[in-house]
DNA sequence: TTAGAACTGTCATATTTATGTCATGGTTAC
DNA sequence: GTAACCATGACATAAATATGACAGTTCTAA
């Protein structure tokens, strides 16, 4: 159906809109600008879904009964799982007051209601360029270890390295938390994403799946079991 | 079902509700999320429950008979004590009112009825990392050791050390407790946790192998007996 | 569509490491 | 000198982690 877009996974994007008949029009000009959609119509499911996805980005509707959208970003903008997802406020007034505060409050756009779908996707599409350059996209090394985020490949001393999905998560989520320690339910929630309900051990054999993948010139002592505690990646390799 | 996990304790959830079907339903959700659980009908119950075996957190029902959450909210928050344990409200009622008292009475969060139980999972866990977060450990040093929490990691002269889980946590008890002498029963209890009953000799025990691992530059010296008394951490090295 | 490859999560089992107790020997205070 | 106290090495057991295999899924490529 979708052509395939390898090297540029689609994103996600989290709609929040109490609206039914906005969250629709968003939904459809969304997807018709290829990208993934979800929609949540109050702050809980709102939460729930960002937390379980991660959404690349959320679009928040101002005012909502119950939680409001300004509480909702204040919360995501507290927790380090989800503050470096962007956000963008959508709002029936423009108001110097709500555009401040949202600002002040993390928001990364703001866009006075009623906007054009074009326009929306234009800014959309302007955040994640912005965000996407600034926090991905360097290659990350060490050792002869060359982890490129835009083509998607690991390479040690010249040589692919062959990752599967959960492994390249997990060295990607090393590479970018070193010299850290983490246990095995951190892991899971920042690996796997918030509300995964797997056996601890299993964060031991993906482990082991990368330790194995890796372990070229001895890029495998990079992942460090700390016994009692959980993992942590080090470029000090452990002593003898 | 889960392994023990000494060194990383599990947190443990204080639940404070009237109704008994929704005390149920928390403390499966939590234990699934393999948390500690405790509960109270009423806040009589609850507060002794938090002198008693202080929760890392709890959940507290805003409406209940007798003295209300808000009530038993303020006073945790005026005693030093407790002042510190995060606390999050739980309402049947979106009101603006009772949100605005609650946050301001020092809740941490704030959760409206009816949620889902993963919503109230992952707003708990955001909570808790947001107060560890706080409390964070900056690396402690004395002489040239150098102990670091995040890393967990200990090193002298930069030297890595290797410690066993039971004497990293002695070694940490102690640097945070120098120049003061505790009895073996106070070091079990601090470093073994409260309900443990071991033999007194085991702590000499342990006292040794630390001093094997760190005895390097002479650093086993700030480990010392106090006959009859028990150890103590003192940066001033005993005389001759 | 379907066969085959790749990926996941869970187990059972092996391996490694840590723990608590003991027996023995050394120290200290009186 | 001796009784209490402490240090130390050894050891059986327990606990944590590593590993290989497996079955259910999802992806891929005909």
């Amino acid at each position: 159906m979708n052509s395939k877009v390898i090297t540029m996974p689609k994103h996600t994007v989290l709609i929040v809109d109490d609206e039914a008949a906005i969250r629709d029009m968003l939904c459809i000009a969304l997807e018709a600008a290829d990208f993934n959609v979800l929609d949540a119509e109050n702050a809980q499911q709102a939460h729930a879904a960002i937390i379980d996805k991660q959404p690349d980005l959320v679009l928040l509707d101002w005012m909502m009964p119950g939680t409001t959208g300004l509480e909702l970003l204040r919360r995501l903008k507290r927790d380090d799982l989800t503050a470096k997802i962007p956000v963008i406020m959508l709002t029936a007034k423009a108001e110097e007051d709500s555009k401040i505060s949202g600002l002040d409050a993390g928001a990364d756009d703001f866009i006075p209601k009623p906007f054009s779908p074009r326009e929306l996707i234009s800014r959309v599409k302007a955040v994640l360029r912005r965000v996407g350059r600034e926090e991905l996209q360097e290659p990350i090394s060490i050792g002869q270890l060359v982890f490129d985020p835009i083509g998607h490949r690991v390479s040690i001393a010249d040589q692919a390295i062959n990752l599967g999905p959960t492994e390249y998560r997990l060295l990607q989520f090393f590479l970018t938390h070193q010299e850290r320690v983490y246990s095995r339910d951190q892991i899971l929630d920042y690996v796997w994403g918030g509300n995964v309900y797997l056996d601890e051990r299993t964060v031991d054999v993906h482990i082991r799946r990368l330790r194995k993948a890796i372990s070229v010139a001895g890029h495998e002592n990079y992942v460090q079991t700390v016994r009692g505690a959980g993992y942590r990646f080090s470029a000090q390799l452990k002593n003898a």
